[in-house]
DNA sequence: CGTTCCATGTAAAACGTTACATGATTCT
DNA sequence: AGAATCATGTAACGTTTTACATGGAACG
């Protein structure tokens, strides 16, 4: 069984929204999908051409002044996403190099633990405050109205990574008890 | 800039508790950090010759009654692994195929949505009754003393496994207000 | 006038999984 | 005896990133 080829549906879901150029799509990834998907051009042209091929997307001229490569999804394209979005989900298969990291150390490497866990704590904090800056713009604009599916992305980004940084601490805090209690 | 190649390290990390061979590093792996990394064996085997090129392990007979093949990390093989450990992690970039869905679904797929989401739910559940388990025993082993740095991973595993499940739970809600007020 | 951004692509390398091949040992 | 597990490896395939190549448009 082939496996199920993710890029071509979310670039698939991306059209569906409307027209877009392969240099529009790499944007939309690297501005709002980035903290749980990302494409590269590498991926995406090759994977436009294969969508036109398989009719599930057409080019249309752009008439604007760099007269750009646009995309239009299909009836077709459209119906095959749809399906997708139905399939369930594989397992998510998350490689965290700080988890590994951490559990390869010895006791001997309690500091350099505690520097990487430290700066992943600084990381996270930074990264929240933009994340709840966001929050807050949507819901002004939202105010009452229902909230747009996306939003649950947003939500999620601020709910694990709340979860993360008070890993952090409690693990920094942990590490400290242990060195006291050695001393 | 060649990329740091965190199978190599991984490997050597398991070597560090000392020899093991192809087939024990793998099921370690599989055993213990399945939850945050994976390795399959078409990338263990060439890596162990690789470490042997490079001087960062050694192999011994085992003398076993299958007379696996064992290998032992050398002194400078842990001093490359000790130097890795301190090195700044990379930003984790992850793939979440649930949130990729919710990003690109529309507000005419929340039936699909909701279906995915209570599935995720259900096995978030189950996979927290097994990881809250393993931490019950680990405490009642370690009482008082040390915890050894590996359970802050599991710590992590409970800790995000619940963020995600509040925010499935708080999704699932959301859908629900949203189809009352439609109606 | 130089820098940044827009824009499209390809080639090579790196990364990673899956399937296959093979055979011994241990358990039931 | 048959099944499961131990054990080692390779080949093919698929995925993904990175580097390269090219050039126009907008901006300060």
């Amino acid at each position: 069984m082939s496996r199920i080829n993710n890029t071509l549906y979310a670039i698939l879901g991306i059209l569906a929204q409307g027209p877009r150029s392969g240099y529009d799509i790499r944007k939309r990834f690297d501005e709002s999908l980035r903290f749980f998907w990302s494409e590269s051009y590498g991926q995406i042209y090759p994977m436009l051409k294969h969508a036109v091929s398989q009719g599930y997307a057409e080019q249309i001229a752009s008439g604007g002044p760099r007269n750009k490569k646009l995309y239009r999804i299909t009836a077709e394209g459209e119906a095959e996403f749809r399906r997708w979005l139905a399939v369930p989900v594989n397992p998510i298969s998350y490689r965290d190099e700080l988890l590994l990291r951490i559990y390869l150390a010895g006791s001997e490497d309690a500091d350099a633990i505690a520097s990487l866990l430290s700066k992943e704590r600084d990381g996270l904090e930074s990264g929240l405050a933009v994340l709840r800056a966001q929050e807050e713009q949507a819901e002004r604009l939202y105010r009452g109205r229902a909230a747009p599916p996306w939003m649950m992305t947003l939500r999620y980004g601020i709910l694990s990574g709340e979860a993360r940084l008070r890993w952090c601490e409690e693990s920094l805090r942990s590490l400290e008890t242990n060195r006291e209690n050695e001393v």
